[in-house]
DNA sequence: TCTTGACCTCAAGTTGACTTGAAGTGGCAC
DNA sequence: GTGCCACTTCAAGTCAACTTGAGGTCAAGA
């Protein structure tokens, strides 16, 4: 397959597959004059980071999943980590959802005045206090990421 | 309140109250000599900004939702949106969750052995497709976000 | 043979939310 | 009065994951 087809097939923009080249997260099996050729397989591994990136791991942690050899390698102690990360970022977005829901329902003139709203600020200052102390920044979600890049035409 | 007790009562650093002000986030009630004074509510008024970015907002977004006389102004229909786009992000969160974990128990000898594990990869793909095609980037969680910053020594 | 245009490389830009360092100011304890 | 040190400003750095543009190559169709 060449780079086009790639593309076709998985959705992946060239400038993202030739990054993950030279990130060693793919690999194309040859080229054609210049061109890279690559091998059906490498669908799969796009799928496979795919998932990763989705579960929050970083690129260079989804390089560690595969072997030397280009096999899968995943701990499942890894895995299991990852989910109880993930379990803790659910419960953390559910009470922040249903507080939101919460103060968008609440017939309270201002938020300020929703004994709900300002249990949600507690929350938050709580949090704030005890991560500021020592601990110093926690593995957090980011809704909102960056949008369009590049240089500016 | 000096900006030292701010940073002592939120667990805000300083250069984040400097950069908000910038941004105007917050703002001091007067300074004394250089230094800035605080009032007490901007300890409020960092809590508030502390649910925002939980819940996934910018501190553009957030900055909106302060009336131009300080006051907090939140559209309710805004916060509902919100709540929803979290609910969308939870039950992709707890689908991979599930996934995860299912493939940290899993007897089959490697990942791609799994069916769970490929139903997870069939998941990503899928929506690798639909996204790739013509909606360009959506609204996305981001775990690991970027840690540590600033200059070398 | 010529043209086209898909592909290539490489350096540099983008995003948002901060942090860092250097260099300067000035309140207050002594 | 003087020294310390917390505070200030400002420009520039950081992070990850890409994208973009310029300038070049070359396979294949006309």
């Amino acid at each position: 397959m060449d780079i086009a087809e790639v593309v076709r097939r998985s959705g992946v923009p060239a400038s993202t597959l030739r990054y993950y080249e030279e990130k060693g997260l793919v690999s194309s099996i040859g080229r054609h004059g210049l061109r890279r050729l690559f091998a059906a397989s490498v669908l799969e591994r796009l799928a496979i980071i795919s998932v990763g990136r989705s579960a929050g791991l970083s690129l260079d942690e989804i390089a560690q999943m595969f072997a030397p050899d280009g096999k899968l390698q995943i701990d499942r102690k890894m895995l299991a980590l990852k989910a109880d990360e993930l379990d803790a970022t659910i419960r953390k977005l559910t009470s922040m959802r249903d507080g939101l829901r919460h103060a968008a329902a609440c017939p309270a003139p201002s938020h300020m005045e929703c004994p709900t709203f300002r249990r949600l600020l507690g929350l938050a200052t709580t949090e704030m206090n005890s991560k500021g102390k020592r601990e110093g920044r926690s593995k957090k979600h980011r809704v909102n990421p960056p949008q369009r890049t590049g240089r500016p035409r």
